[in-house]
DNA sequence: TTAGGGTTAG
């Protein structure tokens, strides 16, 4: 028979400090300790309702601190020596109560060490009752699941450490066999499933997944929306919408928007937005639910990374038609302005921003930077330093970003010397200056045909230790270019090849720029069919590059040519045709425009009435208004002519006849 | 239980 210890605390730490006494009695026996005080307790004013939570025994939280309090390596003879000195053993029940503990939760390690240090005795009556064995594991897994997803710790495991000690785990529960598993209750396999998924073990959650079905547990909605972002965590999203329609099958589990909001959250990680955004009509229309700012916030953060800006402004709208104002998160915030000013908006962004500080909710960084940044974009000096000086008054913390955007925006409008004041400043003030400092800088001395204090600065950064990336060889390079220096411009394209910096699509369109300017024109060619033979896809500007430089040069045939070779490889550049028409017309070549216009039609390349309008625009633009005005009231492009018995389509060619 | 910043080039 079992004897528990019901002996005060406060005696037996007595006891114990007299022990080794010469003439002490034989000591008793150890006794059990049991995690919570017996229910009947003597204590009339002991918290009396049945429901109240057991109150914890007081050995517990000695035994938890001693865990927390030893070093791994004495952990073992530490324990020994405690159990010793108060004659206790501990019980399956109590350890599983330690390692659930609050205390231990946030520290995986020492729990684990607390569990692998247990004396053989008391793990061989944890194995005689697989109850509290299961419960230790769940509980040991929980831990290292929370220091995974809590904000790095000092004595936590990294993610990989975590996950490799919970894999071990499971591979010790899953030896134990299914009669222990049988021990599943729901609150367990639920805390189970959750810690798993938190890890990322896609395989050990499936498992756990099949243990608690065995285990006759009937599966909550919370515990199916656990396994959900476990898979799609892991990156299983078929699986993820395999277990999603399993769940609309049954009333009890049906879908909920944190359901709705999991998947989501998985299409939009496979740059599946397309799917994500028909979810979110589905939830709607189907399942008759609301979507809530997490719905939200996730499909906007999606199409602001994918940059399709529109989109997310237009779901942040509508956020706001639907009511949720003054529920709308700061980041939603964060994610609209800096849409709008990317899209080119920076007023809009201005007028959100107004709006977020009216309905309560307090700007960052991050919002007065992009606003900032964006106003110098749009060559509003005036409206982006007020507005610096707005963020200095907030008592917002400056940063190295804000004042890398702030430098740039002193170069973009031509003040090098305070650029370099503010550059300066920045590192007196040991605030960390990196490359894009360095290449705001280099890039606007080289716009204002200072170039050589663009190498100086090229020089300095490599000499501090900074890595120049393709940006910064590229803004150089182009500095070097426009400068008409080519030679130096190529020797540094050179340069990139040895440093092992990939040359990009920006650094041939400078060069083949540069090189038509000086009238280089074979070697211009040369450098696009690098371009090509490196795989480099060209890109619209690219092409508008070559084939202005083309076309000026009388070469007009050529860069069709180039246009046809582009085609079998799968590559156009979707203006490239509007490209080529606007750069003839601006030439003043209307008739060779004209002649292309004919072309691309007969290839079937394009809608015959999009090039009409094409034609238009770039008469147009180029002040040509008559033959504009001759083109519009014409059937040019559109209409047919009878020739005989034939129809033929009226050619471009014609508005010169 | 689900979501979470801003900066550099033709």
């Amino acid at each position: 028979m079992r004897r528990f210890c019901h002996v005060p605390l406060c005696r037996r730490v007595a006891a114990a400090s007299h022990g080794g006494h010469p003439h002490q009695p034989p000591l008793p026996p150890p006794e059990w300790i049991e995690p919570y005080t017996d229910l009947s307790d003597p204590s009339p004013y002991a918290a009396s309702s049945a429901s109240s939570s057991p109150t914890p025994s007081p050995w517990l939280a000695r035994v938890v601190s001693l865990v927390l309090r030893s070093p791994p390596a004495t952990l073992a003879a530490d324990l020994r020596a405690f159990c010793a000195t108060f004659l206790l053993r501990l019980s399956p029940a109590f350890v599983a109560a330690a390692l659930r503990s609050p205390h231990l939760l946030p520290n995986p390690l020492p729990s684990l060490h607390f569990y692998r240090s247990l004396p053989s005795a008391v793990a061989a009556d944890l194995l005689s009752h697989p109850h509290h064995l299961v419960s230790c594991y769940v509980s040991l897994l929980r831990s290292f699941a929370h220091s995974s997803s809590s904000s790095s710790r000092e004595a936590a495991p990294d993610a990989d450490a975590a996950a490799a000690h919970a894999r071990q785990l499971v591979a010790e529960l899953r030896a134990h066999g299914d009669t222990a598993l049988r021990h599943l209750t729901p609150s367990s396999s639920a805390s189970l499933i959750r810690s798993l998924a938190a890890l990322g073990l896609a395989e050990e959650l499936l498992w756990a997944w099949k243990a608690m079905r065995l285990a006759g547990v009937e599966p909550s909605r919370l515990i199916y929306n656990c396994l959900l972002d476990g898979l799609v965590n892991a990156g299983l999203l078929d699986t993820a919408v395999n277990v999603f329609d399993a769940m609309s099958t049954e009333d009890q589990v049906r879908p909920d928007v944190v359901s709705y909001n999991i998947l989501i959250k998985g299409y939009c990680r496979a740059g599946r937005a397309h799917d994500a955004m028909a979810r979110l009509s589905e939830m709607q229309e189907q399942a008759k639910l609301t979507p809530d700012k997490v719905t939200y916030l996730t499909l906007m953060q999606c199409h602001y990374s994918e940059g399709t800006f529109p989109v997310c402004i237009g779901l942040f709208q509508e956020m706001e038609e639907r009511g949720m104002g003054n529920d709308i998160p700061q980041h939603a915030y964060v994610l609209v302005i800096g849409a709008l000013c990317k899209d080119g908006k920076p007023f809009e962004g201005m007028a959100v921003f107004e709006r977020m500080l009216k309905r309560g909710c307090a700007a960052n960084a991050a919002i007065y930077t992009a606003l900032i940044d964006s106003m110098g974009k749009f060559g509003r000096e005036k409206e982006a330093m007020a507005f610096f000086e707005r963020m200095k008054d907030s008592g917002l913390k400056l940063d190295s970003v804000t004042y890398g955007v702030i430098v740039n925006c002193l170069c973009r409008f031509g003040k090098l010397d305070e650029a370099v004041a503010c550059f300066r400043s920045c590192q007196e003030k040991g605030i960390a200056v990196n490359a894009i400092f360095y290449t705001s800088l280099i890039d606007g001395f080289g716009k204002a045909g200072m170039v050589d204090q663009s190498k100086e600065l090229f020089e300095e950064m490599i000499a501090k230790g900074f890595v120049p990336d393709s940006y910064c060889y590229n803004v150089l390079i182009d500095g070097l270019a426009k400068s008409g220096r080519m030679d130096d411009a190529c020797a540094l394209y050179k340069r990139m090849e040895d440093d092992g910096c990939d040359q990009t699509v920006y650094t041939y369109t400078i060069l083949i720029d540069g090189l038509f300017k000086e009238h280089k024109n074979e070697e211009a060619l040369k450098f696009w069919d690098a371009m090509i033979d490196k795989g480099i896809t060209p890109t619209a500007a690219a092409f508008r590059t070559l084939a202005s430089g083309l076309c000026l040069s009388g070469k007009f045939s050529r860069a069709c040519r180039i246009l046809d070779e582009l085609a079998p490889m799968g590559v156009i550049p979707e203006t490239a045709h509007e490209d080529m028409i606007n750069v003839l017309c601006k030439a003043g070549r209307f008739k060779q425009a004209c002649k292309l216009a004919d072309g691309i039609v007969q290839k079937g390349r394009e809608i015959p009435g999009r090039v009409r309008t094409m034609m238009i625009n770039a008469l147009r633009k180029a002040g040509n208004t008559d033959l504009a005005v001759k083109l519009v009231h014409s059937k040019i492009g559109i209409g047919y002519e009878r020739s005989g018995s034939i129809k033929r389509r009226v050619k471009f060619q014609t508005l010169f006849q």
